[in-house]
RNA sequence: GGGCCCGUAGCUUAGCACGGUUGGAGCGCACGGCUGAUAACCGUGAGGUCACGCGUUCGAAUCGCGUCGGGCCCA
């Protein structure tokens, strides 16, 4: 049985019955393994990290994946859907340090690295329980049962073997780089780890003394003091023009002579507070290739004695400060770069700690970088070099995780040579489906296009163990590619592939040495860069691979195009050589309302389980759909959310306002069929059952392209613009009639078709709710029907069903009754009041309203309704207008006289006159050109305009018209009533109506037995200065008419 | 500084790929109406330098260039 639904939308209410619902019964697992058949989609899910709780981004991304496979599902499609989570990293390491106040990676060597990963892993498993009910809360499905986990032994061997892999196709390769590096947490980070803020640094200008030039110095200028230790070169640009100078201070004996840029010498001379200048030589920067220099402290440091330091060409030198720069190849990218192309020592005096290592020399050995700018300074100034010292704020690079300020180090790292695979990746790119198309075409391929080696080592511990054994002897290489190869190859068992356990393992050299493993671990990325592979657990399973493999779909934020999306770009090039995804759907950010981003320390962070909270899932998932192209960024309004949780709520109350009537009337759907009623349907009920059909259409286009606001927006305005505001209201009487009539069944078995076909179309964006209306209403009346909506199919149009004439006629009725509420306003004649016509006047052709006129008059509540032909109008009133100008000279002295005439005559005589050629008023003979008619609209007629002409509304009250008013008024009054005393629809009344004024009781009196009926009055007594009787009595004033009711239940 | 995206009413937005009468909605506001879905619903009204500037064109919210503001990424 279907059942009455009591009270107001209660989305919290609704959703958890919902969930244990889905809980206690296996749907998830049910509907996935129903479609098996079916085709396949494989979806990898980008896994979370697992840290925190989830936030607003996070909530929409896997409210847009569960969207598409609720809705992919329902079409059949057999799906694979891993949820994932990433587990391992720097980030879980520092929490887990902060817990346990740890200050440096020795406090985790002296509790134990055994102990601390335990920690860590403890910490990620705890944190994905945490996070999997939130997903849950938001009626998210995805694997959850079987998630795939970064920390678990058949990922990491999914890792192991790509880089075998990589290492089979010579893209493994170890060499010193210089890196990002954070000196507290001792590793190597990437450069997404790298977060940028504003901080104050020196800022210095430094002479480099020529060799052989006495008193002659190239300038440079840097923001890192602590570097200049390093130094072993200077770059100059060989297409700007450089100047020896000689300036002087107080005395020009003791002038200075100084290589810079032509163009900065004022700025440095200002800077240094030279007094004068004089330009020596001018050349191009070529010129100054190969000057030899001394280094500034080479007294302080003995290792500096034995490199040669010399001016070297680089296109990246810009025109500012000096024009030239110094190059620490130890200490910068660039640098670095330019150090391996032009031969230069590779000088890096800086241990993993941030200080400096002994060959730095006595004086700065042992010393924090950072702190040694001051230091490096006065050594400068000491010996005369520094000529000038100031403060600078730029932005500077820090450690995500510990905030502690970056540095470059050269250190040894290991790398995917993924530059070499450039240009087959761009190839991919273009074999990929990308919504937008922009994403792939513009943004990703840009990315691409400079892609760089990617350094896979961390120097840490909490992370997939690089599977790279070194023999201590000869050296030789092995790349170990799963769990059981290293246990054949070493002859051990291991348990378990993390450090540290894996760290003891030793494998025999060909040579008779021992291989050990390199201590590094994979950076964090690398991790999820396999999940396409991992999450079908490749390679230990061959099968899976082959069925599912390469992913159909991926979504994520557009931060991924950096990320998931070249990440795993690059680890698919390296495993397969082909892309690991075949389409991409790049979505958006959540900002706050005034499209800034949301962050704890501004205060505007929205968490979604307060939506949740307030509103629910189902409005939170809709306003998040709705709200955007997926592609662009939310400005989450809450506003906004609030209007989508009353646009449920409008489909919740459309949804249960028939059901006490089906339920009186013992309606049953499987029995009553809407194919059975075909024959009694009303022209409004094939028109809504139109709509819904042409609907799903619409819904299925927008979904074949993810345009998922597009489909959201649409079933909302069905809901509320098609059902609520339309079909429902044209419905409600119908409801209302007491007898098994066919027409009333015709209208439940339409509602009922259309509300069902809704809660199928909603049920991918909304589950929630879908699953609610489906549970009563099909399962309600048929056992036999799927368990779930969502093991539904789902619903195609059926094109038997849609009239699109229809649709465009009712589109002009509805027009027209808002022209003639509009022209009824204006007329102050209220729509409770009857009138007799209505004339449609149209300017062009217009759907022919056939069998819609008894909606149009029962919506417009008129008797008549008349269409005129195109251009056709009303009778009009004509007023005369005498024209002075022309009545003058043709009248002289007789005009005044004329004029008066006029005015008095009658206008439609005069112009019938003028028409038959021959017009006399009075004695005058009147002619065209002496008067004007104005056409005036009747003052009965009132009118609007609508999109293709005019309607008039006679708003002119006869008596039946007043009774018919007076009558609804009455009715309207004891309905009111009977709802103040919460009477159910099915219950009699008695009613006593006293009505003052003796000739409205006359006219009222004529439509007694209709009120009697309306009111569901078993006994009406009307008359005037009557006793009135009942349970609940009230006055009322209508239209100045006083009345007094009372009634009585029975 | 560079790449990509975005900027339309107080707020959220449609229209923009393909230029063409007075740029549509919803929320909020004001006024009116309806009433057995009723803590809902409908109508009317006010509210717009289509971020700004220059250009192309007979005509620009729409195309081009530049500037400003926001987002992501990079430097």
């Amino acid at each position: 049985m279907i059942s009455e639904v009591a009270g107001q939308y209660n989305a919290k209410e609704v959703e958890e019955r919902v969930r244990k619902f889905w809980g206690d019964n296996g749907i998830y697992i049910k509907t996935r393994t129903m479609r098996t058949g079916g085709r396949k989609f494989f979806f990898v899910d980008g896994p979370p990290y697992t840290t925190g709780r989830i936030h607003l981004g996070t909530a929409w991304n896997k409210i847009i994946k569960d969207s598409i496979l609720r809705y992919k599902s329902m079409n059949d499609f057999h799906i694979k859907d891993r949820a994932g989570w990433d587990m391992h990293g720097l980030p879980i390491e520092v929490k887990v340090e902060e817990y346990l106040g740890f200050k440096s990676k020795k406090d985790i060597e002296t509790y134990g690295v055994e102990n601390f990963i335990d920690k860590c892993k403890e910490f990620a498993l705890s944190q994905k329980d945490q996070m999997t009910e939130q997903f849950n809360i938001l009626g998210t499905w995805l694997d959850w049962e079987d998630p795939y986990m970064t920390l678990k032994d058949e990922y990491l061997e999914a890792a192991w073997w790509t880089l075998k892999r990589a290492n089979e196709r010579n893209l493994l390769e170890r060499g010193v780089r210089v890196v990002n590096w954070c000196p507290r947490c001792e590793t190597a980070i990437a450069d997404a780890e790298v977060e940028y803020w504003e901080e104050t640094d020196p800022s210095i200008y430094v002479k480099f003394p020529v060799v052989g030039k006495e008193n002659t110095f190239m300038m440079i200028w840097t923001t890192t003091p602590w570097t200049i230790p390093a130094n072993v070169g200077v770059a100059v640009h060989p297409e700007f023009e450089y100047s020896k100078i000689r300036a002087w201070k107080d005395d020009v004996e003791n002038a200075e002579i100084l290589i810079m840029a032509t163009s900065l010498v004022e700025n440095v001379l200002r800077e240094g507070r030279y007094k004068d200048y004089e330009i020596l030589d001018s050349f191009m920067g070529t010129e100054l290739e190969g000057l030899e220099y001394e280094h500034p402290l080479v007294d302080l440091i003995p290792a500096q004695k034995d490199i040669e330091h010399k001016i070297h060409l680089a296109d990246f030198v810009t025109d500012e400060n000096t024009g030239s720069v110094h190059i620490a190849p130890g200490h910068g990218l660039e640098d670095f770069e330019l150090g391996v192309k032009e031969g230069m020592a590779i000088f890096c005096p800086v241990g993993e700690d941030g200080r400096y290592t002994s060959e730095a020399g006595e004086k700065y050995v042992g010393k924090y970088v950072r702190s040694t700018n001051e230091e490096v300074n006065e050594d400068l100034a000491e010996r005369g070099l520094l000529l000038a010292e100031g403060k600078i704020v730029h932005r500077y690079g820090h450690c995500w995780r510990c905030k502690t300020p970056i540095i470059y180090i050269a250190t040894p790292q290991w790398f995917l040579k993924i530059s070499d695979l450039r240009d087959d990746m761009l190839d991919e790119i273009t074999k990929v489906k990308w919504y937008p198309d922009w994403a792939g075409s513009a943004r990703f391929k840009d990315w691409v296009s400079g892609a760089r080696d990617w350094c896979i080592s961390r120097q840490r511990y909490w992370g997939i163990p690089l599977p790279i054994w070194i023999c201590e002897k000869c050296g030789e290489m092995e790349v170990i590619g799963s769990m059981e190869e290293l246990n054949s190859r070493s002859g051990s068992v291991v348990e378990e592939l993390h450090r540290p356990a894996v760290d003891l393992v030793t494998i025999k050299c060909s040579c008779g040495g021992e291989m050990c493993r390199v201590p590094d671990v994979f950076d964090v990325w690398f991790d999820s860069a396999v999940a396409s592979w991992a999450t079908l657990n490749y390679p230990r399973d061959k099968e899976q691979l082959k069925e599912w493999w390469p992913a159909d779909f991926i979504t994520e934020g557009h931060d991924q195009t950096r990320g998931w999306f070249y990440s795993q770009l690059g680890a698919s090039m390296v495993s397969f050589g082909v892309a690991p995804y075949k389409s991409v759907l790049m979505h958006g950010f959540t900002l706050d309302d005034k499209g800034k981003k949301m962050s704890k320390s501004i205060g505007n962070v929205v968490q979604p389980e307060e939506a949740v909270q307030k509103f629910g899932a189902d409005t939170l998932r809709f306003y998040v759909l709705s709200s955007n192209a997926p592609w662009e960024d939310i400005h989450f309004s809450w506003d906004e959310v609030a209007n989508t949780s009353r646009m449920l709520n409008i489909l919740w109350n459309a949804y249960r306002f028939p059901l006490p009537y089906m339920i009186l009337d013992k309606f049953d759907p499987t029995k009553t069929t809407l194919e059975k009623c075909l024959g009694n349907l009303r022209p409004e009920d094939r028109w809504i059952l139109s709509r819904a059909n042409t609907l799903a259409a619409e819904v299925r286009v927008q979904m074949d392209s993810y345009q998922l606001h597009k489909a959201t927006r649409a079933l909302a305005d069905f809901v509320l613009e098609d059902l609520s505001r339309w079909y429902i209201q044209l419905v409600r009487p119908r409801t209302w009639i007491e007898t098994d009539d066919p027409d009333k069944l015709a209208a439940y078995a339409t509602i009922y078709e259309v509300m069902v076909t809704l809660a199928k179309l909603l049920a991918p964006f909304a589950p929630f709710s879908a699953e609610t209306i489906y549970q009563n209403l099909v399962k309600g009346s048929d056992p036999e029907a799927p368990e779930s909506v969502h093991m539904y199919d789902w619903h195609q149009p059926r094109n038997d069903l849609i009239d699109e004439n229809l649709e465009k006629e009712m589109e002009l009725v509805r027009e027209v009754v808002e022209a003639v509420s509009n022209a009824r306003q204006k007329g102050g004649r209220k729509l409770r009041w009857p009138v007799s016509e209505v004339t449609i006047s149209p300017q062009k052709e217009i759907p022919d309203l056939g069998d819609l006129m008894g909606v149009l008059k029962s919506q417009t509540n008129c008797k008549m309704v008349t269409v005129m032909k195109v251009g056709e109008k009303p009778v009009m009133e004509i007023a005369l207008n005498p024209v002075p100008k022309t009545i003058g000279p043709a009248f002289k002295g007789e005009a005044q006289k004329v004029i008066q005439a006029l005015k008095e005559a009658d206008p439609v005589k005069v112009n019938e006159g003028i028409k038959a050629g021959e017009c006399m008023v009075g004695s005058y003979a009147i002619t065209r050109d002496m008067v004007e008619f104005l056409e005036k609209i009747p003052e009965n007629l009132v009118a609007a305009e609508f999109s293709s002409g005019t309607v008039y509304v006679d708003i002119t009250l006869t008596e039946d018209l007043k009774a018919e008013g007076y009558a609804r008024e009455i009715i309207r009054r004891v309905q009111d009533m009977r709802k103040e005393m919460d009477l159910r629809v099915e219950d009699k009344i008695k009613a006593f109506v006293s009505v003052e004024d003796e000739a409205v009781l006359k006219l009222v009196e004529t439509m007694k037995d209709h009120i009697a009926s309306e009111v569901r009055a078993k006994h009406l007594e009307m008359g005037s200065a009557l006793d009135v009787e009942g349970s609940l009595i009230k006055d009322w004033s209508v239209e100045d008419v006083e009345m007094t009711i009372g009634i009585t239940r029975g």
